[in-house]
DNA sequence: TTTAGCACTCTTTTTCCCGGAGTGCTAAGC
DNA sequence: GCTTAGCACTCCGGGAAAAAGAGTGCTAAA
């Protein structure tokens, strides 16, 4: 059933007032942002047809309305206006994303640090790699008899390095043969395989060599581990405590504990929308269930994207979130853009 | 003015009473805890006088007594006992210190993930220079002709890559030279003067290879200025929302905001006292004057200490978390100790 | 279909009162 | 002189009752 005209209107307002104030709307107040062309007897016809369809709620019989998550949904789809943002904002996000460019983990989480003060509300990050990640280059620099640095170039540009220990020491003139090896046989493959070929090796390759060897195909194993794990940040979780939504401490705590103890269970889009928003019980997870989370996705380099989740309240500034998150991960996208259009390529498998 | 035994036997256990239940105590329960050899009002004449020395404060005329600031002081100084910890506890505290390990930066900030969960309040770790960190060596592995992977290992045997796009063409072939160059005048020096050598440099070397060089140096100095600039890391910051002295939920958000947004203003402590309680009003810094906080010091390899500190509420547990926090800082000095000290040998057990 | 009017419901705020907890003081006891 | 029993007093916290508000749904008329 189609809704009037007159009563998307009637919902807008009431979705935007509550989005504003978080207190019920009455019809009064309703009468008052349509300046007055139709009288508050006619606005409770209209809010009792509302709440009777499931769009409205009523928090107990002598209150005001407020939206109930398909109302939200339907505010969303339908009646939000797509906010443009003002030139100060623009120039503020591109500022703020002018600093000094690190590593690409970096740059991800200070994304979501960045994104999470400009909109006020928290947020999340994640690396998210399309397909599996493989070593594309090895390096052994000696450092003396018992210790050199391993440099692992993995598939999508990043480079990882450590210092390593030896227990017996391997001539530095050895390092070279050694790195050849790791180069022909360990790039482009996965962990399991990696550890295949190592065991092949330990009756060819003597045992300091060996060892070392193991250290390094050991690490890089770790970093290709990470890589998959998908680690998530969040930042800005206290931003919650603004809300009267968690004045209770309790669901506070609740949520806050959600985002930093159990950060791999918030929401990843699938599919590739640009972005998504999640209402309240839309989300799988309880502790979500009363919250709401808006989730823009960027291009970083070849096969990798990064996504950034707003979490708020279900009364969360959806038409503004999305105004400044989108524009945010366009700005992203084309950052990464260039930082990343190196060449790369060599060998492909 | 010298307390009297009895003064300090029933101030002790106001102190603990009061950190055990957050309940001012009165004079009935501290007989009861001093097991009736006492009675009640002789309790009442004793709390007057604590009261009068400034070591007790009544929240309001009937209520019962709660430690001041001074109180609490006295009580870290002189009356509490160091806790042994348990089997059980150090038994923890070695499971969780084992897992693999990774750079230092990591397992700082790590280690305040587990101090945190452990001490059941949030926490916060520096990594602390003694002195400033030079560039130990460099090294310049090509990729292809547009880019190649610079290798910086830091006189704190930190190990840092990455990969660098060229504007113009560098032969794979230069490297090496371009590498010496970088190690014969760049190692052992400040950002300063690494300028000031690149600049005398400008005219021996050509432009594109002098462009190489630049990024590379211009890495180098962000990367001895990261560890100049001593990053804080928090943990656990939700962890203050269990106290009830933060169920005012703007006390918890200035807590938590500051401890965020705010980092760098933490304490340090200053000297190197292996441990340090600040207490309260003790804290320079407002947002602190109502939260009490134990930092710790432990050994990162040559010249480098780690920081960490625990922030609760005034009425923190004292006597488990310097037992605790102490613990874990002599297990993660004795831990980095041997990752750093380059050939370990696996022993004991 | 819209509107004015009104009774009704439910929450929130205020007020008031009472019981409990704990104190400080006084005067007597050791 | 220290300790103790006794007691009046203060203050907080909780609960009940009352008052104030806010907003509704319904009816009947325009």
């Amino acid at each position: 059933m189609e809704l009037t005209r007159r009563k998307k209107e009637i919902l807008k307002i009431v979705v935007e007032g509550y989005i504003a104030t978080a207190e019920p709307m009455g019809s009064k107040a309703i009468v008052e942002k349509m300046s007055g062309k139709i009288s508050s007897a006619t606005v409770r016809n209209e809010l009792a047809d509302l709440t009777e369809l499931g769009y409205l709620e009523q928090p107990h019989t002598s209150a005001g309305r407020i939206p109930s998550p398909a109302g939200y949904r339907l505010y969303v789809n339908e009646l939000m206006e797509k906010k443009a943002l003002s030139p100060e904002e623009t120039e503020e996000i591109n500022r703020s994303l002018s600093g000094k460019m690190a590593g690409t983990d970096e740059m991800i989480s200070r994304a979501g640090q960045m994104v999470s003060s400009f909109v006020g509300y928290p947020t999340y990050t994640v690396a998210d790699h399309k397909s599996a990640a493989t070593v594309r280059r090895f390096e052994l620099i000696g450092v003396d008899e018992r210790s050199f640095i391993a440099v692992v170039m993995l598939s999508d540009s990043q480079v990882k390095s450590q210092l390593m220990a030896l227990e017996l020491p391997v001539a530095p003139e050895q390092l070279p043969r050694l790195s050849h090896l790791l180069n022909t046989h360990f790039t482009g493959i996965g962990t399991a395989e990696m550890n295949t070929h190592l065991m092949s090796l330990s009756d060819q390759v003597d045992g300091s060599r060996f060892l070392l060897l193991n250290r390094v195909v050991e690490y890089a194993g770790e970093l290709l581990a990470k890589t998959e794990r998908q680690e998530v940040f969040t930042n800005g979780a206290s931003q919650i405590l603004k809300f009267p939504e968690y004045r209770d401490v309790d669901k506070a705590h609740d949520l806050m504990s959600f985002m930093v103890d159990n950060k791999e269970n918030l929401p990843v889009p699938m599919g590739d929308t640009p972005m998504q928003i999640l209402i309240g019980p839309e989300n799988v997870n309880d502790a979500l269930k009363e919250s709401s989370v808006v989730i823009a996705s960027y291009d970083i380099g070849d096969n990798m994207r990064g996504l950034v989740g707003v979490v708020g309240p279900t009364r969360m500034d959806y038409a503004t979130v999305a105004a400044r998150l989108s524009y945010f991960a366009e700005s992203l996208s084309a950052m990464f853009g260039k930082k990343n259009q190196l060449p790369p390529k060599e060998e492909e498998e």
